[in-house]
DNA sequence: GTCTATACGCTGATAGAC
DNA sequence: GTCTATCAGCGTATAGAC
């Protein structure tokens, strides 16, 4: 992995992990044994790296649309799920909860791409259950962008509030989430 | 009010506003028109602040629990969204949700602080949830708790969404939370 | 690409006058 | 209780050598 590709993967953990106004260039050199100054070279400034990781988490993003396309609405779900799964077990938080609590203390251009990065989950969220209550996957009696809202909501909250309650919360959260879309009868 | 509660009360909405690490006792000092200094002497560290903020909220908490004690379960659980009503409309998130992401930069102390807050708004809500099935003013099929959990994630979590997607996604949120509760029927 | 060295504003915090 | 003055440390960022 080039030092690029180290620097943005750490800045995501420690983001997830502290939030993005507490961590600094000194933070992310000392972890990875470069110099304050190396990190500059690659990004200029801090709003140079923050927009760099939401592009490459929406482009993860996409690469994940893409080959999940033609599997089941099931698999698609899941997948979504999964993500949140790996980020409990880190014990940190989603990229889209830590920096919506700070938008108003970033540039613009990253506020812009973060509410990118936002809706396309909200889109493909909203397409897959489009998708699996047409095919009669998923039950549910609301409109598929409301239910995405909901899971996402759900899921989101699930990671912080777990952080404070009780790590199980997560997956309590996660289970009824999950049942309340196979579950027929329901509605 | 008194100087110390004016302090109080700017620290919550700025932390709601910008988050915990982005605000600083000068920022405090400018906008309440006084030194830095003087905010020192009501609390000595940040993490005093902090400390004595989650506390009060805590107490107004307690207050709004027994003043709505004998009021119906449906007065309560409007009572808890009212208070995101509110959030929503300042164009803040909640303090739960914007300390939850920063738990782990803060002191011990704040963090326990913090942690009382969010269990004791989850026993409330459960406790209103329990007490609204069993008089049949709501229908679900969860636990009381669980119902809790997706209650108050989809809350925490739609004032934070609804900065990045769409203002109106917090008020979708909101009335499906609603809905859920006391459509009959269902289930 | 990575380093050393450095600039300099902001931050939390303290001492002591009024 | 609030002020002035001051501090050390950390933050982002830059210049220029290797």
């Amino acid at each position: 992995m080039s030092t690029r590709e180290q620097i943005i993967e750490l800045t995501d953990e420690l983001i997830r992990d502290y939030g993005y106004n507490a961590i600094s260039f000194y933070h992310i050199a000392q972890k990875l044994k470069i110099k304050n100054a190396s990190i500059h070279y690659h990004f200029p400034t801090k709003t140079d790296l923050g927009i760099a990781l939401l592009e490459t988490h929406i482009q993860r993003l996409r690469q994940l649309i893409e080959s999940t396309k033609k599997k089941d609405s099931r698999v698609k779900i899941k997948a979504f799920l999964s993500i949140y799964d790996a980020i409990h077990a880190e014990g940190r938080v989603c990229l889209v909860g830590s920096l919506a609590t700070d938008i108003k203390t970033v540039e613009p251009k990253m506020a812009k791409a973060l509410k990118i990065f936002a809706n396309e989950i909200l889109e493909w969220v909203t397409a897959t259950l489009k998708e699996g209550k047409e095919n009669k996957t998923f039950t549910f009696s609301e409109a598929p962008r409301t239910k995405a809202l909901m899971i996402i909501s759900n899921m989101l909250a699930a990671v912080q509030l777990s952080r404070l309650t009780s790590d199980k919360d997560f997956q309590i959260i996660r289970e009824t989430v999950l049942s309340g879309l196979l579950k027929k009868g329901k509605v």
